[in-house]
DNA sequence: TATCGTAGAATTGTGGAACAATCTAACACC
DNA sequence: GGTGTTAGATTGTTCCACAATTCTACGATA
């Protein structure tokens, strides 16, 4: 069950990665919304963004269709589809789902000793950071962190779902702008996580990485209420 | 944050049921592949099938885009999509990411000592269940008893990727008619969760709900193997 | 002035035909 | 056996059409 990144079976199916113009065109979306080159509750006229970028219009259904799934997007029945806009509550009930795939993650690769190598890796990168690191730099590293202690648990499922709540982050991100600590912070915070996990005792480790998202998500919410205020 | 079934927003925008045809093809392929009307494997070829629906091939394929995030069809590139086949690694999976969610909802729901009226009313209708009740009726209060949690929870994005869960079980289901006990004993176990759910000591109430998961789980997987021995 | 109603434009939802790219199967060939 | 080759089926994508719905502007009415 877990010895899929352990020895390959020679048999298995191998399948090129073809990219079809659906997926192409999710990704530039995603990419233009991640960028913050859209603006939060942008409506995404169908006529208008097929012809940018080239695609049929259908095609163009298709593509919003992943990104909806996604959380980035949302359709309203005959009104189009639009880019999501988060509110407090938003924030709140996504780090709740993260916080239940991420602490069962954390209990089973506990249990089960499981080394995570693109953690340390993470880790490894946080410490080589200078103070000028690009704030981009730094949420793809702690991302990464995050993301290689779930497929430590080989579970694809737990992957999928956690890989959406990413995906939402991103775009609270890109909308909020949070403060971020200084990356030698970060950096430092993140080592202490995998310590714990290196170490093995459940428990304390289960509140350490309770802590660590729950400040994560106050940070963002106090940088909804910092906009809502400008904007208010 | 919680009070979504409180009291209702008087401002907040109302939109009637509708129904788009996309919808509802989605629908009548869920009910023909929950029904077991469609066997695991079958190939859901594009023009067979909307014709077969009465729509067209477009509408179609945004119908099966709906099942797929579902987990009820596969698509491969260039070859359509397929109705999933369920292996022993499959089941495991299923059951991890719904015990990540679920484990996560009941220490939620006794934190907070929220109510939870469905789970009540699901095990009052197991009470009155005779021994003569549908395999199907059991399936459904069961189901119904573990969503009335975790919707208890009031996180969209919970409810959402359970809902994924469940379809998938359901899936399982349909395609492994697996050995479930007398309804009396089904009742009883759900019974017993209740209560301690209730009475509200974490630890107790967490080992419970995983080692009735985890039974739920060893009992599909033997149903899985038990049609392995049959084919092979 | 504010509300209402309505015609017309814009946009979405769906259907249908077309065609290139790809896959599948059958068959001939070595 | 293995290997090309070819024809047919199927998918991926485009373009066009049109009904249903939503949006917008503007004039009528209280």
């Amino acid at each position: 069950m877990s010895a899929s990144s352990e020895s390959e079976d020679p048999d298995r199916e191998i399948r090129l990665r073809t990219v079809s113009v659906v997926d192409a065109a999710a990704d530039a979306l995603r990419e233009m919304i991640l960028d913050g080159t859209l603006e939060p509750g942008t409506r995404l006229r169908e006529t208008d963004f097929s012809k940018r970028l080239g695609i049929a219009r259908h095609t163009f259904r298709a593509a919003t269709q992943i990104l909806i799934n996604e959380g980035l997007l949302r359709r309203s029945p005959n009104r189009g589809v639009q880019l999501t806009i988060l509110e407090g509550g938003d924030i709140v009930d996504i780090f709740r789902l993260r916080e239940a795939l991420e602490i069962e993650a954390i209990r089973q690769v506990v249990a089960a000793g499981t080394e995570v190598p693109g953690a340390e890796r993470a880790v490894e990168r946080f410490n080589a950071l200078g103070d000028a690191a690009s704030w981009r730099t730094v949420v793809d590293l702690d991302m990464d962190f995050h993301r290689a202690i779930i497929d430590a648990t080989g579970s694809d499922r737990i992957s999928r779902a956690y890989a959406g709540v990413q995906s939402e982050i991103l775009l609270c991100m890109a909308q909020l702008r949070p403060h971020y600590d200084r990356p030698a912070e970060v950096a430092a915070e993140h080592r202490e996580l995998l310590e714990a996990l290196q170490a093995g005792d459940p428990d304390k480790v289960e509140k350490l990485f309770r802590r660590h998202l729950g400040d994560a998500s106050k940070n963002l919410t106090n940088a909804l209420q910092a906009r809502e205020e400008v904007t208010a």
